[in-house]
DNA sequence: CTGAAAGCGCTTACAG
DNA sequence: CTGAAAGCGCTTACAG
């Protein structure tokens, strides 16, 4: 492998000006840098990201904390992780994993050992010790989710409580009365994910101030348990409105809607537009843009890391209903 | 941060000594050796990885090549990016993604810039150029697909030709004469992506030596397609069998025979476990191991790194019946 | 506009 | 068993 060293001498200069045009900090005259853009064809040069590394104590690479037991509930996440790298390397970043079940010190670790140069942190929740320790330690990091306190933090997130009140309101709109809310297993709530309980807490407050009689549902996780709870639902004929936030269910609810339509039953469902495409839901949704999420979150990182200044930028996306069936829209 | 020098200075060793204790690969007196752990633990001291890259020409994190656009049909691939990282960790290493459509330059570009030791390479067609360039440049990598030659290649997958048969067999049992076989977009076929056309052309072979007559249908991507060409095979009470090897449309196959049940239709479908118990599928199902064939994929890579020798090696997993409903087994 | 020198923080023969 | 020295391949002030 030809060095630095190697297009030296073969342009006739010295390392510092190959570096120079390597960097494009700094001017070189043109002929000068032509020879030198000759020897790096000739010799099939490249630069050693290692050595690089270490000279400018930058990695050019972005660190993704997640949770490998959330990531259970939460695999739509999973999908944009191809995305989320292909974002990095489009701004000149490469992407690496953080997966364990305590990402602390996966934090930790990685920002000791220096292989990162910042994090982005998935599955934020209310009280997050990796927040506390990103902020505590001036961490470069970008949250994945809407924690209250966000002094000094940079965090991004789609409008989950504003998606909490748009479905009510759309039910509100149509006439519902007496509304079921089938939301996420209860385990994610004593976590106090954010996506979970902050359009939890929208829904349930609206709805009260609004009159309307709402009751909750956590969902198991078990295919066969959403059944039952779904079917119980959807037999029960009192409810006239149905909130639904929980991907994982999704599938379910669409088969038991396909088997027995309730064409009387308005629903209003939050999940990835990706999802309702895939699934193929029978009724609106507020598209929780998973994927552009996770991109202003990949930017933001970026940018702090590029031009440094104090962390405390706060980033909501607006709900967007599609569907149902938004076979239209270009989704991925 | 502490460095390798402030250590030895608290210690009152060399550089050297401290280096021996930090790899391993030297005897050190169990009294300095102690010293040294002291003041590591006192200074708070991680190795920079950057600086060990260098100096060893290792980067101690594996690169995972995946097409972003097949990833599309293959989404539950990305499912396990986050088990294939933790895999890659318990064993040392890193995981990080490269994400582009032109998956040769990737590899390229990221050997030549040393930036990780060896690729695991997803998606693999029969006739690929990266395996192509792996093979030619002798870069540390394994497929993840099984390609008709694996010759100096190490390539590990699940036995889709062997799972083909299978499937063909449990209907031949079952009595069927006519099957329907329900497969992916004739583009996977055309780019002849090894875990569809060996699935193909088993099921298809063993199918005309049973004197079976098969029709195979390449289903389109798009929900309205899929659930066009299933309810038109599900309303042909010609088929006495049923073949289905398309993960992506799984939910619509279900959320179909939820709606009208076929008892007398006995289905074999091919896809993850992880597929069929979230969707909760309705027959039963050879789960295509695609956590542990990307946990195999790791292993040998990791093996390969550590051992050297000659890539060859030839891995595949056999077919395990799951299902209907697995809801018993451990799925992730 | 270009170059010589020092430095990034490790590891690894090589002496002793 | 331990240490002095060279080297990994870059970048970056600093001179000139």
């Amino acid at each position: 492998m030809a060095t630095i060293g190697d297009v030296a001498r073969v342009a006739g200069v010295s390392r510092s000006t190959v570096s120079s045009v390597l960097t494009g900090r700094k001017y070189v005259s043109p002929p000068t840098r032509s020879r030198i853009e000759d020897a790096i064809a000739t010799l099939n040069f490249t630069v050693n990201s290692r050595a690089r590394a270490l000279a400018t104590s930058r990695t050019m690479t972005l660190g993704l904390v997640v949770n490998p037991s959330d990531t259970h509930h939460v695999s739509t996440a999973a999908l944009y992780l191809v995305s989320l790298a292909e974002r990095a390397r489009s701004k000149g970043y490469l992407l690496t994993i953080f997966a364990g079940d305590d990402g602390v010190r996966e934090i930790q670790d990685a920002h000791a050992s220096k292989v990162v140069d910042g994090f982005l942190i998935m599955e934020v929740r209310e009280d997050d010790a990796r927040l506390a320790l990103v902020k505590a330690e001036r961490i470069p990091a970008v949250a994945i989710g809407m924690p209250s306190d966000t002094r000094d933090l940079d965090a991004v997130d789609f409008d989950f409580s504003g998606a909490g009140r748009l479905a009510v309101e759309r039910l509100h709109a149509q006439g519902a009365t007496r509304v079921a809310f089938v939301c996420w297993p209860a385990e994610l709530y004593r976590l106090e994910a954010t996506y979970a309980f902050r359009a939890r807490e929208a829904v349930e407050t609206l709805a009260a101030e609004l009159g309307m009689a709402l009751e909750t549902f956590e969902c198991a996780s078990e295919p066969r348990e959403m059944q039952r709870l779904l079917t119980s639902i959807l037999d029960d004929d009192s409810y006239n409105g149905l909130v639904f936030h929980n991907d994982a269910a999704a599938p379910i609810l669409a088969e038991l809607l396909a088997r027995s339509p309730r064409p009387g039953l308005p629903v209003t469902g939050l999940c990835p537009a990706r999802v309702s495409y895939d699934h193929w839901l029978p009724f609106e949704t507020i598209d929780t843009r998973a994927l552009e999420s996770t991109w202003a979150a990949v930017d933001l990182l970026v940018d702090r890391l590029r031009k440094g200044g104090k962390p405390g930028t706060r980033l909501l996306l607006e709900p967007v209903i599609v569907g149902p069936h938004p076979s239209g829209r270009e989704v991925r």
